[in-house]
DNA sequence: CAAATATTTCCACGTTCATCGAAATGATGG
DNA sequence: CCATCATTTCGATGAACGTGGAAATATTTG
């Protein structure tokens, strides 16, 4: 039950080209996650612009940060993310086309294995 | 398959206060829809300012309007709503706790049968 | 401690966003 | 066609956002 402020910190947060691309990743990423530097030269971003956005996610909840050694890793919260599409659902279900049944094993991206890449 | 830029006008359209509040009311209100004069009264919210927000809102696909007379229509587009948070379900989908099985009957809003109050 | 590495914070800049009164546009009725 | 009602467009203003180089902050290594 996220309270709009919540939700619409969310969605902010994910409403930019740039952060919507580094969670997307960080969510292919699995547990594993990131460190700061990858994820700028993936998305070719300079460092303090894309320190910047995961800041956003990360105070939006979305995202969390973690130092190994020199490397700050980011991993993606799938419970806050499920919180929020959640809430979305909720507040979607007019008894008309509910519940989406896409993606989730339809072949987008079977994740979670290529953890030892 | 909405495209990105889809996705992010989607979430910038829903992550403000009065355009989510806007966006529930609607979705509430069924297929009737609600005319611009009710939502910005329902909302507290001045005339001018609304008509912008539905306008963003409109812009992304969102909602849809339509005259009646005087008024100005506005009802929930579901299929939008449904394949943006198919969207993002997809990309949020690793495996981990997928599929959220929130609202949709849980009980938190038995809409679209209140049609004829 | 000094050098090297990984990231963040600071700062200044231009852009976009949100607000709301006032004026303009559209539609209806007498 | 004039008055009225419903809504939008215009315009100005202040706040928040996105950007990226330079400097500052951790952390490991020699």
């Amino acid at each position: 039950m996220m309270d709009s402020a919540a939700v619409i910190g969310a969605l902010g947060a994910l409403a930019q080209e740039h952060r919507l691309a580094a969670f997307r990743l960080l969510v292919q990423a699995g547990d594993e996650g990131m460190p700061a530097g990858a994820i700028a030269e993936a998305l070719g971003v300079p460092n303090s612009s894309l320190s910047f956005h995961l800041a956003q996610l990360t105070r939006a909840g979305l995202i969390r940060q973690e130092r190994q050694s020199r490397s700050l890793i980011y991993t993606a919260d799938y419970a806050a993310m499920n919180a929020l599409l959640g809430d979305l659902t909720e507040n979607c279900c007019a008894g008309a086309a509910c519940a989406p049944d896409a993606g989730c094993g339809s072949g987008a991206a079977p994740v979670q294995e290529r953890k030892s890449a």
